[in-house]
DNA sequence: TATTATAATAAACTGTGTGTTGATTAATTA
DNA sequence: TAATTAATCAACACACAGTTTATTATAATA
C-alpha cells in the first residue's frame, strides 16, 4: 500500500528529513531532541507527532530509503558468479558516493549503529549466497567468515567516507574484495602460507 | 593521584554499577536513567551526583576498567615476533571468556558503541604497529587494512559472546589469525590467486 | 569510645523535553 | 467555491534531570 501524500506533508517530511540530518552531523542520535528538530525546521511540534512516533522513527524511516536503494543494488549481481562480486562492490561504492552527504552521516560515529548495523546484515546475508555457493567445503560456520568480511569492509568504507574519499570507489572495491579473498598476504611478497 | 575511597564510597559505586549492568541486559544505554539505576541500586539519587556527572559517565567508568585490562594484556606481548600474535589473540579471549557476564553486555547490541569503538582502536592501534615492524611493504595506507582486520575480529568475538561461546579461545583465536593472513583463501581447496 | 569528618538521605524546587488534546487557521483538491 | 484535510497554536499533565539545603548515619582516628 503507497501512501499518497499531499503537497504539504510531503513539504513537512522532507524538511524533518533536512533537518535531523542537520542535527545529526553535530550530535549522536541520542542527544537530538523532537524539539530542537522541529524548531529548524520550523514545523509545529504537534504536526511532528502526526507524521513520526518518535526520533527513532524519523531516524528509521531516513534509514530505511538508504537500506532499501543498497538493498535493489545487491541484488541486480548474480552472486554465485565470482567475477561480479568486484563489479557490485563497485557499484555500491559508487552509489555512496552519489549520496555523499546523507551517507557520510549516517555512516559516521553520531550516525545511529542500528542503521549501520542494518547494512552490515544486508551484506552478511549476500555474501553467506555466495560462500554457500561458490564454496561447500567451507569448515567453519559460514557466519563467522561472513561477519568478518562484512564488518571489515563496512569499517574501510567508513573511513574512507571520514577521510574525504580521497580514492576512487574502484580502489576500494578492489581492495576489499582481495582482503576478503587473500587478507594480508594479498600485499605481501612472500607466498602465502598454508598454515598459520 | 589515586583516590582513596571510604567504605560507603566503594559500595555505592559498586551497586550503582552491578545495577547499571543489570539494566543494560534489557535495554540500551540511551534508554537507560538516572532514576532507575538508583531505585535499583537502593540509592539515592543525589548522591548517584557526587559520584558521576550523569549516565553516561557511569557507563564509562565501567568500560575504562575493562579497556585498561585488555590494554595491558596487549602490551604483555611483542609484535615484532610474528608466533606471539596467535598467542596474545588467545589471551585477549581468555580474558573476556573470564569476565564473561560483564563484556557479553558491553558487547552485546545494547552496548555503548563508543566502548565497542574503543577496543576496536585499541586493537587498530596495536596491529598498525605489527604491520609497520613485520611487512614495510604493504602498498596501501596500513590504515585500511589494520581497520579492516581490527573490525572483522571484533565482530567474530561480539558473535561468539552472543551464541554462547560454543568455541574454545584457541579455536576463534586460530580463526581470526587465519583470516587475518589469508582470508578466504584459509579455508579453501584450491590454492589462493595471485590476483583478483 | 568519644570526637570529628564526611558520606548518604530526604525533600523541595526549577527547568526541559515529551506526548496528547481540542479549537483555530491555512492550504489543497475536486 | 465548497469540502476536506493538514498545520498551527496554546494549554496541559507528566517524567526525568540536575541542584540545593538541612538532617541523619557511618567511617576514620586520636
Amino acid at each position: 500500500m503507497i501512501e499518497k501524500l499531499d503537497r504539504r506533508q510531503k513539504y513537512t517530511r522532507k524538511v524533518l528529513k533536512e533537518s535531523f540530518i542537520k542535527r545529526m552531523q553535530e550530535k549522536p542520535l541520542s542527544a537530538i531532541t523532537i524539539k530542537e528538530v522541529c524548531e529548524s525546521a520550523d514545523i509545529n511540534r504537534s504536526t511532528f507527532y502526526s507524521h513520526y512516533k518518535d526520533i527513532y522513527d524519523l531516524a528509521f524511516q531516513i534509514e530505511d530509503n538508504i537500506i532499501e536503494d543498497i538493498s535493489a543494488t545487491l541484488s541486480a549481481y548474480n552472486y554465485s558468479k565470482n567475477e561480479e562480486a568486484l563489479q557490485m562492490t563497485e557499484k555500491l561504492l559508487e552509489y555512496i558516493a552519489e549520496n555523499r552527504d546523507s551517507c557520510q552521516t549516517l555512516f559516521s560515529e553520531h550516525g545511529d549503529p542500528r542503521f549501520q548495523k542494518k547494512v552490515m546484515m544486508l551484506a552478511h546475508t549476500h555474501l553467506l549466497k555466495t560462500l554457500e555457493v561458490e564454496n561447500t567445503n567451507v569448515p567453519y560456520n559460514s557466519e563467522y567468515l561472513s561477519l568478518y568480511i562484512a564488518n571489515g569492509s563496512i569499517h574501510v568504507v567508513q573511513h574512507w567516507l571520514k577521510s574525504g574519499m580521497k580514492e576512487s570507489p574502484k580502489e576500494i572495491a578492489e581492495l576489499i574484495t582481495k582482503l576478503a579473498k587473500r587478507g594480508l598476504s594479498s600485499f605481501s611478497d612472500t607466498p602465502p602460507m598454508f598454515s598459520i
